[in-house]
DNA sequence: TAGGCCATCTGGTCCT
DNA sequence: AGGACCAGATGGCCTA
């Protein structure tokens, strides 16, 4: 379903970090050739180098380029400025390489995560994969229903209120109730609830029992589990 | 073709 | 200083 796979051309470019700046070696080209991610904000280093004159095209294993007689003097009394801005600059490559690896590791790990919550979410098998977001939501909104489920089996459990909890419309846990209701045409199926479709989760207030305490109860946990407004989305997770 | 989703890069900020 | 986290930007792929 997704472009991930081999996705991210930039990352075919670049996520050999070591060869996308090998190729392109001095951050001048660097930026302008591998990133074509480098926006708004071109390397601060790199417009300094540029306009410094002499090209830092020495990249790894590279001479210094022999136009730079200044640069070359300095060079041979020790430390010098050009140097150190060399090796600045190689030491700033290095750095960003490594924030790169780290981030993509980290956004990796962040998908490998999503991707386990997905497994534990109930789906039909032939569903589309749910997006980053939508799985979030569907998440919350699952837990949500499940807390409900186990919020009402207490109460009959305890034998609290028995006799409303019988005159209460919905008395079946929700995933039974939607289950209902997909196989009843007649009746208003709980994935068609588009107000009550995840209104937490959507706005990012998360908390559903707020809602709660209105006699639809149920039908707001049911659709609550539909994923996508779909009947068919709803899974027998039983 | 527009819009959605995604992966990646990047610079900034905060924390250890 | 270095790592983690975050948000913005960019470009590719896919679908309606």
């Amino acid at each position: 379903m997704s472009p991930k796979t081999d996705c991210s051309p930039g990352a075919q470019v670049n996520s050999e970090g070591d060869q996308y700046y090998g190729v392109s070696d001095d951050e001048g080209s660097a930026s302008s050739l591998g990133t074509g991610s480098l926006p708004s904000s071109p390397n601060p280093s790199l417009t300094r180098l540029q306009a410094g004159g002499c090209p830092a095209d020495e990249g790894p294993g590279r001479a210094p380029p022999p136009e730079c007689p200044q640069k070359k003097q300095k060079a041979r009394r020790g430390r010098t400025k050009a140097k150190s801005e060399v090796v600045l600059t190689k030491q700033k490559r290095n750095r960003r390489m490594k924030a790169n690896d780290r981030e993509r590791n980290r956004m990796h790990n962040l998908n490998s995560a999503l991707d386990a919550l997905r497994s534990v979410l109930p789906t039909f098998p032939d569903d589309a994969k749910l997006t980053k977001i939508e799985t979030l939501r569907f998440a919350h909104n699952y837990i949500w229903a499940l807390t409900e489920t186990l919020r009402m089996a207490d109460h009959s459990l305890l034998s609290v209120g028995q006799q409303e909890l019988a005159r209460e419309p919905f008395r079946q846990p929700p995933s039974t109730a939607c289950l209902l209701e997909l196989t009843s045409p007649g009746s208003i199926s709980p994935c068609e609830w588009d107000s009550l479709y995840s209104p937490f989760s959507q706005a990012g207030s998360l908390s559903p029992t707020d809602s709660l305490e209105e006699g639809r109860s149920y039908q707001a946990a049911d659709t609550a589990a539909c994923p996508r407004h779909s009947p068919h989305a709803f899974p027998e997770f039983v």
